[in-house]
DNA sequence: TGTACATCAGTGAACGCGCGTTCACTGATGTAC
DNA sequence: TGTACATCAGTGAACGCGCGTTCACTGATGTAC
């Protein structure tokens, strides 16, 4: 690890005018790192200059401190997910059903193939949070999607799902998402079941047509 | 924070034979501090040395490293999880399902009460983990009572679970129980529902008679 | 009963390291006149 | 067309800090003779 420090090229000046280039690299560069070590709080501005291939201090030409930069990371992968939660349901077609056991498998393998990606989002923010974070529409967006493909799953004769059940619903399939990929990326030698036939059944227990 | 380096007394040492206590103390003290900051990952061996009002070095005198404190930090918390479910799975006297509703809610309180203590359990291990880690044991030992608890649910009529199904149930519970415990501590500004109401409404959900 | 000695329970200074952040600076490249 | 100047896109040395770990050491307290 210490040769990566010496190895790594010097990054060329860019041109006038395409300054904000940098801010791209280093953003990719953290991105990049925190995929690898599969923890956010392993992060530092140092590392990710050393990355990069220029100088601490440039960084701060593009952020405030190493917290702006992770927050700023956080709502990139945020958007990431919400996005490919989006287009898995849509590759599935148009039945409810289908569509969020797809959102369900694409959420956990999410996660598990990209346990830095998907750490980086819940790392806990430096200091005392103020208001919202920028990432919180985001999550908001997830779980608005995540309801309304719930609220359209049909209940074999049973009387539709009032408003308060849809979201104790809802709330209970993304707990036991986030749950499943969160044990696995922390008890790794255990003996879990396969990730899609595990999704498939959670979420036909807690949303299915008989639930 | 810097004042409490300062303010902080020292210890008296202890008397000839009774070189074991220190050990107490040190545990005592990393255990406080994880509790307090939330973050186990936040654990410096100089900073449990000046809780306990010791010199740093004195720690090596019980550790042989950062890491075998933490190590045995978190067999020590896995074990009084265990205990804490059983104590309250027996409170709730013999009907299987009160039984493992008080187990859930049990779970769910332990992690959002005391989250530093919850997440020194799961913290990832330092370095490449060579085998099962001590607390491997404890963790099967929570995964066992559940599994126990759950297949002595009676199901309506319908045939007795399969070995697979039990198994697949109680995979669910669990990490469903994770997951509350995780994203209620990661999210805490989000509306989230009554924790034992949420708890309960799981687990009939995923194991209650007409699952 | 006295005393030399072993052991126990620690201490304190020092090491090299990487960290976030500050400050004054340096070249290259456009642009106004 | 030439040139002074402003701006852009960075750099490099230095700061003080806390960290894990090492090493040689120090008192107090038992115990063997």
């Amino acid at each position: 690890m210490a040769t990566s420090a010496v190895t790594r090229p010097r990054r060329a000046p860019a041109r006038r005018g395409q300054g904000a280039a940098l801010r791209a690299d280093i953003l990719d560069a953290a991105s990049g790192m925190v995929a690898r070590s599969g923890d956010a709080s392993t992060l530092t501005l140092r590392a990710v200059a050393r990355e990069v291939g220029v100088a601490a201090t440039s960084i701060y030409l593009h952020f405030e401190s190493v917290e702006a930069l992770v927050e700023e990371l956080k709502a990139c992968r945020v958007g990431e997910l919400t996005e490919h939660l989006r287009q898995a349901a849509d590759a599935a077609g148009t039945d409810p059903m289908d569509r969020l056991l797809a959102r369900a498998r694409a959420y956990v393998r999410f996660g598990i193939e990209r346990p830095g990606e998907y750490a980086v989002m819940f790392a806990a923010t430096f200091g005392p949070a103020q208001g919202r974070p920028a990432h919180a529409k985001y999550a908001d967006e997830i779980f608005r999607d995540l309801a309304a493909e719930l609220r359209a799953v049909p209940r074999a004769g049973r009387p539709p799902m009032d408003a308060d059940e849809a979201r104790m619903i809802c709330y209970h399939v993304w707990t036991a998402l986030h749950g499943m990929v969160s044990l696995r990326l922390l008890r790794p030698l255990m003996d879990w079941p396969d990730a899609d036939a595990q999704a498939d059944d959670l979420v036909y227990r807690l949303a299915g047509p008989l639930s």
